[in-house]
RNA sequence: GGCCCCAUCGUCUAGUGGUUUAGGACAUCACCCUCUCAAGGUGGAGGCACGGGUUCGACUCCCGUUGGGGCUACCA
């Protein structure tokens, strides 16, 4: 028999990062045992269930790459169904209504136990613990059915055969086992796995950051460094490797081999990891992944000396330089803009030496009189002055590059030269000159 | 409180009785490289919660303690 594995999200807000988890063992487990992968609308609670949550879940599912089998079911349209299953457990005499509710009958003493694929037997003995010897209210006076027997008709209607959930349902567990066997339904495996922790090792949630896939998403995170970073938390393939792409996760996926403890989410990690994955892309691939954060910061890769070969050279200059989509516009801005001012620290820390002025202008004079700009022209005609003017590639490079860039951070100057292009890099220098003369009166 | 689950470096983990002076990764520190920042290279510090057993031998098995977490709804 095939495996049938379901990730049930109820659309009460976005796709949380502990629930992709879920979403991922579940995803990988069926695609690795060539089995089918459910996605099931848990929306039964009327007032909080909204279509844009909905939406957003089902776009964060199709963005981390989670494709799913068949069509959605949803909870909300299975009211009926669960009505009759309802009454047929009251003709057998299982279940009595109490009032607009209906009570199904559990065994009062004895023990309730199931077979976890991860923590072997569990047991419960029922004379200790309360909630459990108590009737489970499976019809709510409003007429909604109540989750533990949605859960249950649905898992047993569909098929599923591996119910893999957090462990935070293991106490669901001992309520949903009972009406398995009043309704004759096969008992699926059950696999709870852990949860993902804050930095207090509580279940994570807002208060430890963000939570939720959209949040990552925005922030600049590649879905395969997601996939793969939310793969390591509670599994692992068991030699030492850290980077598995999506394909290779699926061929070394092992729900046996996924941990029992939870485990606490490190965004450090995730983000090198990431920066990982941005090295893989080729250029092209990321200057197109960057694209929508370059326009919506305002710039634009046309212009005077700009273009998308100009672009993708940028790009490339950044590759190595960005963990995350985001931070691309912020280290790469005064590459687009026009103008550039010069940030009073840097001055007062680089512009020192009063010479600096008539350094900028000469340089400015050097790089004008040169027809080819590439870097390796822009680097040999530099040490040329440089060693015209005795200086050290650090004299000269550094003040330079805040002159040029505004920044005291940069990639390689004479790359950083080249495609800020003749215009600008002359006129930045010319402007530095100018500003050290009016600050620095001899 | 009751019930349930869990326990290897700060964090993610390898480890399934001897192959271990416990391995890797992130983070951290130092050094190298170097025009800055990254990247890269080298090296360092850092862990089996505790106590009993079982065994010739326990990180690995059992029990207890401690600690952490989860659940205790006519929410899902």
């Amino acid at each position: 028999m095939s495996v049938k594995v379901r990730f049930a999200p109820s659309p009460t807000g976005f796709l949380h990062i502990g629930s992709a988890r879920t979403a991922l063992f579940n995803w990988l487990f069926a695609r690795h045992e060539g089995g089918q992968f459910f996605l099931r609308i848990e929306d039964t609670d009327k007032e909080r269930s909204k279509q844009e949550f909905l939406e957003e879940i089902l776009d964060s599912l199709k963005w981390l790459g989670f494709d799913w089998d068949g069509e959605l079911v949803f909870q909300s349209k299975r009211t009926e169904r669960y009505r009759a299953i309802a009454n047929e457990l009251i003709a057998k005499g299982l279940a009595y209504n109490e009032g607009e509710a209906v009570r199904f009958r559990v065994p009062k003493q004895g023990k309730v136990g199931f077979e976890d694929l991860l923590h072997g037997r569990i047991e419960f003995d029922l004379d200790q613990h309360g909630s459990l010897a108590e009737d489970l209210v499976i019809f709510k006076s409003d007429g909604s059915p109540t989750y533990n027997f949605a859960v249950v008709c649905d898992d047993a209607e569909m098929g599923i055969t591996h119910v893999i959930r957090g462990d935070d349902h293991i106490m669901n567990t001992p309520k949903q086992v009972p009406l398995y066997d009043a309704l004759g339904y096969k008992k699926p495996v059950f696999c709870h796995i852990p949860l993902i922790l804050g930095e207090d090792r509580s279940r994570m949630s807002k208060r430890h950051g963000a939570t939720s896939i959209r949040e990552y998403r925005q922030a600049g995170f590649l879905p395969d460094a997601v996939v793969n970073y939310l793969s390591l938390l509670g599994w692992s393939p068991g030699n030492n490797q850290e980077i598995i792409g999506r394909e290779e996760l699926i061929k070394k996926f092992d729900l046996k081999r996924v941990l029992k403890t939870g485990a606490v989410f490190n965004k450090e990690k995730l983000e090198w990891l990431n920066a990982q994955y941005v090295r893989q892309l080729t250029p092209q691939a990321l200057a197109d992944l960057l694209l929508p954060y370059v326009q919506a910061a305002g710039y634009s890769i046309e212009g005077p000396g700009k273009g998308r070969a100009w672009y993708e050279r940028l790009v490339a200059l950044f590759q190595e330089r960005v963990f995350t989509l985001t931070q691309f516009t912020d280290l790469a801005g005064f590459f687009f803009d026009d103008k550039i001012s010069i940030p009073e620290t840097a001055v007062q820390e680089v512009f020192k030496d009063a010479r600096l002025a008539e350094t900028f202008a000469k340089y400015a004079d050097a790089l004008q009189g040169l027809a080819d700009f590439g870097a390796p022209a822009v680097e040999e005609r530099s040490r040329a002055l440089m060693k015209e003017l005795g200086m050290s590639g650090k004299e000269f490079i550094h003040p330079c590059r805040v002159a040029v860039t505004g920044k005291t951070v940069s990639p390689g100057f004479f790359e950083t030269v080249s495609l800020i292009g003749k215009e600008r890099a002359v006129e930045r220098l010319r402007a530095a000159s100018a500003l050290l003369k009016t600050r620095t009166p001899a």
